[in-house]
DNA sequence: CCAGCGATTGACTCGTCAGTCAATCACGTC
DNA sequence: GACGTGATTGACTGACGAGTCAATCGCTGG
């Protein structure tokens, strides 16, 4: 019987998204865990009785998240009616629609975690690997079916689009991108296009010189 | 006349150069400002003298070397004779070759500072910008000669290229990238192939559809 | 109506550091 | 060889914030 008004899951949840929004506005580091108790309605002390640490909150947060999105670039690995590049497509438009609906946890992911390696990644850097891991599987199966040059390695390649796309995020997030859905769109395609197909214009086959 | 052994300007390097290492192994907000002072071999108090906050001594080290950046991609730039994908070679080479050069050091501008826009970038976004900048004239006038495809912004190329570049320093940073002068040689190589050449193998002339 | 138990509260403890400052040192100068 | 100035020292202060805990609340089942 749902324990009256909240079960301990919803108020478990409602910690959760004020930290979201706490970690957003003020950062980590920068905030202190009464910012989230207050954010969230709730006493100091019953942070602790749902999470052991401040740690432990931005960790739920970024599993919770990062979980899906790997989820999520293996299930588009599986659909094998796409070619590499619609795969890639697909990814992109997933991270960025991400980002669209819910700026402040991607924000946090994003910032706080993964491009923060040092501090807090170097816990989730398996994690973070994981996922370039599936990416990469897809650019190689892309390179053996002759659809996508193998002069790189599959696992730059994946670094350098997963790249892009946080790039992208980051330019968002401090206002050097301009928002809107338009913007959105045609970044998605500016992604895939410039990995893709880089930015020389056609004529220039193969690499520099030769045997 | 040099005051004796050391000069103020001496010892001012000497405490920078500990910031570099303590920061590079222990990162900015975990260490403490006596850290610093133990690894240099002088006082504690001693770093007031010369900075007026722990936070002056990353702010210097960042500004310090992004300046040099910044002026190096501008000075290639005014290389007429260079094409624009040899400008961009220009770059990157220089870039990975300040990190061969000075790991530490470059751990420090991409983890402290560019990659922790949320903490400490904000207030350097300008300088950040700026190099942006820089690199997206190269890519325009690359677009205005027809050397590049102008399907995408060049702010928008800019970005990715030099996120190319710093998810590469970062691979090394975080040892998911071999090191070894080999590598960085190869990764210099990448960087250009994959984002002047793109990922698609030869035919694929134009973007989809058309009118 | 009461006992029991998890949920909830927030004042308090306890460490940790950034930054200060008065004292001391080591030159160069006259 | 005394004086002054800037370099150097490190003990100390003050603020701050994570995590604790004993007390209270409000169900629920008997």
């Amino acid at each position: 019987m749902a324990t009256a008004r909240t079960t301990a899951a919803e108020r478990r949840r409602q910690i959760l998204d004020a930290a979201v929004r706490v970690f957003a506005r003020q950062g980590f580091h920068t905030c202190r865990v009464s910012d989230i108790a207050d954010e969230a309605g709730v006493a100091y002390g019953l942070l602790y009785h749902y999470f052991r640490s401040k740690d432990e909150v931005l960790d739920t947060l970024f599993l919770e998240r990062w979980d899906v999105m790997v989820e999520l670039i293996e299930q588009v690995d599986a659909r094998t009616e796409l070619t590499a590049r619609e795969k890639l497509a697909a990814i992109t438009s997933f991270i960025i629609d991400s980002y669209r609906h819910d700026p402040d946890l991607m924000k946090v992911v994003i910032v706080e975690v993964t491009r923060a390696a040092n501090t807090f990644g170097r816990t989730h850097l398996d994690a973070i690997n994981r996922a370039y891991g599936s990416i990469a599987k897809i650019i190689e199966k892309g390179m053996a079916s002759g659809e996508l040059r193998d002069t790189i390695t599959p696992q730059f390649a994946a670094m350098t689009f997963y790249g892009a796309i946080e790039q992208a995020l980051t330019g968002w997030i401090f206002d050097m991108l301009p928002t809107g859905d338009e913007s959105f769109e045609q970044i998605k395609g500016f992604v895939v296009d410039t990995i893709c197909g880089g930015l020389d214009a056609r004529p220039a086959p193969d690499p520099p010189a030769g045997v």
